[in-house]
Order: C-alpha cells, then sequence, then structure tokens
RNA sequence: GGGCGGUUCGUAUAGCGGCAAUUACGUUUGGCUGUAAACCAAAUGCCCUCGGGCUUCAGAGGUUCGAGUCCUCUACCGCCCA
C-alpha cells in the first residue's frame, strides 16, 4: 500500500493536497496534528474528534516513557486501544524534551542543582527523569523500540533539538550526530507496519540545512520531518530554515514540520509544501483563555478573561458551526474561565480545534483552484 | 456593668520599636509555536526626571532620635461572666 499520494499541485505555489494512507485511516493534507502528549488532547474526550474534524494526533515518547511506561500500553495493544484514539497516530522520539527540558529545568543532587541534560554523545543522551531524577537512557535504539511499543502509525526518527545561539561548528556536529542516529534508528527496526520520519536539523545555517535536508531526503524512510525550529529564533529565521530546506526533499515524500504553530506560520508553510504540522497552539492557548476568531489571513485572538466580555452575548464567532459557538456566549465563557470553571477549558480548546480544522480545509480548496 | 480579644493597602491576613509594610485571593497588563503550561511573569497608596518625593495601618493624644508596633482615652466589632 502506498503510504503517501499527491492528489494535488497548486500552481501558483508549492503547495499539494495529499493523501496519507494509515492502518487507522487516511488523513488529508494538509492536516493539523493536535498535540495529545500524554496519550490525551487535554480536555477532549475521544468521541469528540469526528465532530471536531481532527484526523489524526501526537502523542509523546518521553512522557509516555516515564508514564505509564512504553510496556505498560504496549500489554494493553498499543496506544490506539491504551487511549481509546481511534485516528491515526504520530509519535515524537524524545529528542525534543532533551532540548526543552534540559537547558533550562533543573533538579537537586547531591552535588547541588544540576540540570536535566547529563550528557550527549555519539551513543546517545543520558537524563534525568524530571518526575524523580532517575537518570535515564535515550539512544535511537532505544527510542525505536519505545515507539514500536507505543505503537503509533508514524514515527519519529531520535534527533538532537539544536539550541539556538549554537556555533556553525557546534551545529554541524550535533546535526551529523542526528544523521548518524538516523542511521541507527532505520537499522534498529524491528515492527513493521509503522512509518517511520528522518528529522532535518541544521540549525540557522544554510549550508548545514541543505546538506541535512539532502541526506535525511535519500534515507529509506517515510517521510522527512524538519526539526530545530522555533527555538528561540526570529520569525525571519525560522521562514529561511524551512525555504532552505524545502526545495531539497524528494517529491514524493510526506513533510512534517516540528512544532509548527501559528496561523500565519502554517498558511505560509503550506506553501513550501508542507504537509502537516504539529502544534500545542490552539489547545494551550485555549486552556490559557485564548480563542481565534475570523477567517483567512483575517483572525484575531481573543482573550476570554478579559472583563469585556462580561456582559456579551455573542459567541466567539457568529459564523462558527462548532458546538461551543452554537450553544455558548462570551459572557458565560467569560465567567467559567474567571470561576476556573472546568467547562471553560474544554470550550475553549473544542472551538480552536475546530477553527483550525476549518482553516486547514479551506487551504484544502485553495490549493485545489492554485489560489495560494 | 465586668473581663478578655480585635480594628492594617478591594477582601482575607502577616507584622510584636527602623516599614510604603507580608502572604493569598482579586484586579490589570504581558507572554504562550515537536506541552513538567487548566500555566508563567509583572504591576497593584499617590506623585515621579525611576534617583527619589509625599501621605498611610479605626480616631485623638502621649512616650521615643524613630510608633502599624509601647501607653491613655474614644468609637465600633466579637467572645465570655453578670
Amino acid at each position: 500500500m502506498q503510504f503517501f499520494e499527491v492528489i494535488k499541485k497548486s500552481k501558483k505555489s508549492k503547495a499539494r493536497v495529499g493523501i496519507l494512507k494509515t492502518p487507522h485511516g487516511d488523513i488529508l493534507t494538509p492536516a493539523f496534528v493536535p498535540v495529545a502528549t500524554k496519550g490525551t488532547l487535554k480536555t477532549i474526550p475521544p468521541k469528540d474528534l469526528k465532530d471536531i474534524g481532527t484526523q489524526v494526533a501526537f502523542v509523546n515518547t518521553f512522557h509516555l516513557v516515564l508514564h505509564p511506561g512504553a510496556e505498560v500500553i504496549e500489554k494493553f495493544g498499543g496506544i490506539h486501544k491504551y487511549s481509546n484514539l481511534a485516528i491515526p497516530l504520530m509519535s515524537d522520539s524524545a529528542g525534543f524534551q532533551v532540548f526543552s527540558l534540559g537547558r533550562k529545568k533543573k533538579v537537586q543532587t547531591k552535588e547541588g542543582d544540576e540540570g536535566l541534560l547529563l550528557n550527549i554523545s555519539e551513543e546517545g543522551v543520558q537524563f534525568r527523569s524530571p518526575r524523580d531524577g532517575k537518570e535515564l537512557m535515550f539512544t535511537p535504539e532505544i527510542s525505536m523500540q519505545n515507539q514500536e511499543k507505543i505503537g503509533a502509525d508514524i514515527i519519529m526518527a531520535f534527533d538532537e533539538c539544536i539550541y539556538y545561539g549554537a556555533s556553525h561548528e557546534y551545529t554541524k556536529e550535533a546535526t551529523e550526530r542526528t544523521h548518524e542516529w538516523l542511521l541507527r534508528c532505520i537499522e534498529s527496526r524491528k515492527r513493521k507496519g509503522q512509518r517511520l520520519y528522518g528529522i532535518v536539523q541544521g540549525g540557522v545555517f544554510k549550508d548545514l540545512r541543505e546538506e541535512s535536508a539532502k541526506f535525511v531526503g535519500a534515507q529509506e524512510i517515510d517521510g522527512v520531518a524538519i526539526g530545530g525550529v522555533s527555538v528561540g529564533e526570529t520569525k525571519k529565521e525560522m521562514e529561511e530554515q524551512v525555504r532552505w530546506v524545502a526545495p531539497h526533499l524528494p517529491e514524493e515524500l510526506p513533510r512534517h514540520l516540528l512544532g509548527i504553530g501559528r496561523i500565519e506560520d502554517i498558511q505560509e508553510f503550506v506553501k513550501l509544501g508542507i504537509d502537516t504540522f504539529d502544534c500545542v497552539e490552539p489547545t494551550r492557548l485555549a486552556r490559557n483563555g485564548t480563542v481565534f476568531q475570523g477567517q483567512g489571513k483575517k483572525f484575531a485572538r481573543l482573550d476570554l478573561t478579559k472583563s469585556r466580555y462580561l456582559k456579551d452575548k455573542h459567541p466567539i464567532q457568529q459564523s462558527c458551526a462548532c458546538y461551543t459557538c452554537q450553544n455558548f456566549s462570551l459572557s458565560f465563557l467569560h465567567h467559567l474561565f474567571r470561576e476556573r470553571e472546568l467547562l471553560g477549558y474544554y470550550l475553549a480548546t473544542y472551538h480552536n480545534l475546530f477553527f483550525f480544522e476549518q482553516m486547514f480545509a479551506e487551504i484544502h480548496r485553495l490549493i485545489a483552484k492554485s489560489l495560494i
């Protein structure tokens, strides 16, 4: 069975509409991949996903290994059954947590405070559990084993997400390490049926990004993910990085952009031929009280906690067909957030996810008509 | 009538001679891009050239270099004994 098929290409840009075929269903791309780190899309019960239109979600190996453990999930027959998620799933490799937790978080030990990241070597990464301080080891082989036990449809190679500000020298070294790790990921896989994405790094350097794109694209993989973006660089730098990489990726492979994101970013990167995007943006913002409103390039963020909504009888968006907008006023949503009522987090998340799906549906139409 | 205890910045509190004064909540503003995020940060007496200036802890008086803090009286609130 062919994994990815491009069904329409825009004449105006590199944008394309495609289908990703997985054992748990097809994904029409470009697609948004909401983040369900610990096997749950925070606040949203799986039975709602159909109505929202969510096609696929992203789970995290790092968090799931820490709890409940990959073995537990395996015993339950994989993450789909364990979490009762009937949609295609992608799993992250744990590479990002080494970056995001390793650099800023500290843990107390006998020797005093130390970062969670203990060591990165050719072999892999030594890390301290942010849960209990226990020492952990992540290698390409361990990541693959864990991801096979978790059992997502699409898995990510173990990579090193390079911090912003790294020198050319360090970035080169780390990118080459990620390449070596990719080969080991491919080598060590045992399970069939899962699709593996290699990850492009290269930091903020054009030569390294291009080299990485060519290297990763040439391997025996099912898709390519672009990593190491939105790690502190400017918007311009982020865009450049994707621009450098995209032209060097094989046309026939699906392209995932890790960690992006913002509505305006998605609208831009779709034109470079990016097929899938995972990001916490709609779900986290919702839980922090921010909801989206508008259409196309004209959109706004509403902060539901603002007192100006206290007496507002309107829904978030009149034209929105989602459960939240069909049934609840801004005033009530404001009230729920001010009182920290649980329903508020659910309703806001529901709307934001629905909003994103509507936006992607619009993107499909625009690509089909070569309007973007 | 007697005996205690209390009255502090929107609210609830801390404070036991050097204080514009603690903490929590509230309020306001900012932030959130492969989720240790239903979270985090800042501001919250007035003025300000950001160094400082001014006016504050129920009210009035007093002791002291210095009082939210100690003393006296008054007002109000609470509990107990009559």
